[in-house]
DNA sequence: CGCTTCATTGACACACATCAATGACAGTGG
DNA sequence: CCACTGTCATTGATGTGTGTCAATGAAGCG
């Protein structure tokens, strides 16, 4: 982006901004987490995200009036905001900017979705496997396994220990090999 | 959209673009539905996507020279095509079009990642209170139910069964109240 | 009227979540 | 340098919620 950002520090429990607010621009996770969340009439909240950090949130605030959610600090956090003015002004003038970010939402549709169809396959195992699949690298086998197996879990829908025990079957029938940071497939 | 697509007709089964092919634009279904897949090395394939009468697909390859995936009809199907080159070219000229298709984009972002969130939760119970929570109309308590319960069921990631027996404890507990085509919170 | 699909309810089994315990490892502080 | 602490990875035991199979009624449709 070649847009500079202000960066505000969040307390643990501080809102960044409410539902009906007039929407200021759309915001980075640097460090901590932040819950978006909408509330019913009932009283009932629903979370609707959970931004970690490096993950962008309130695009769509770009284009509408106010936020449609709430924005909270689940721990204490750092955010860098991108005022909504400037972003649209880049939008119109700047052709290349306007094409990156137009083409970041378009692959962020298309991985959102793919994680959206993983989690229609019930087993376990198979959801794992085409997980490894869809994410192998140039040689189709290879994967390469950033950060930790329960954040792995997290973010195929699984319990971390249903993953272990997937990871040590699959490795048991030969269907996968397990190294330092990879997994590939057999 | 300022375009005027092609229509294509795809026969159960057809293959509408492969694995490499060169990217030809992205298309909107009509009729039937088109599934885009992947397949491993091991042969194993995953479905990234199912795409229904409306949805679009295939953005991304706006921006990429191949295509990353299979697109196959599951059934008899229409497609609208949109070309690459002219549906680039437009989004360079007309500032109104990027912005639109943008702000799609930025919307069906969110909407991708509120419903992978709602999938964490393994309550039938309360997944669908949530999902009625945040698909609740201007009144915070009164949801339209668009088509069938078993579509409902589906992008929720549950199955029919589970939904009736879910809305009919629900209404029992008086926690809903259930009318012709709506669902209201209590 | 058959035929099809949807909505609904019942019965049952199993896969996954949950709780619990252990070892490995890194970081910390005395 | 060594207890101490915390987190992660791993495996075991157990229960339950959800999926699955099955049957029925209702409604739309040719």
């Amino acid at each position: 982006m070649g847009l500079k950002p202000t960066i505000r520090q969040l307390a643990a429990g501080e809102t960044l901004f409410a539902t009906g607010d007039a929407t200021r621009g759309f915001f980075v996770v640097r460090k901590g987490q932040i819950r978006l969340v909408r509330f019913g009439a009932s009283g009932r909240e629903t979370v609707l995200f959970v931004a970690r950090p490096g993950e962008r949130f309130a695009e769509a605030s770009l284009f509408a009036g106010t936020y449609h959610c709430d924005a909270q600090a689940v721990t204490e956090s750092t955010v860098a905001c991108f005022p909504k003015t400037e972003a649209l002004a880049m939008l119109q003038n700047d052709a290349d900017a306007r094409l990156d970010l137009t083409a970041d939402f378009a692959r962020q549709v298309m991985e959102l979705r793919s994680a959206l169809t993983l989690r229609d396959i019930r087993s376990a195992r198979e959801r794992l496997l085409a997980h490894l699949v869809a994410q192998a690298g140039a040689d189709g086998r290879t994967v390469a396994i950033k950060g930790l197996l329960k954040d792995l879990a997290a973010t195929i829908g699984l319990t971390p220990e249903v993953l272990y025990r997937t990871l040590a079957q699959l490795e048991a029938q030969r269907a996968i090999q397990r190294g330092d940071g990879t997994i590939t497939l057999t």
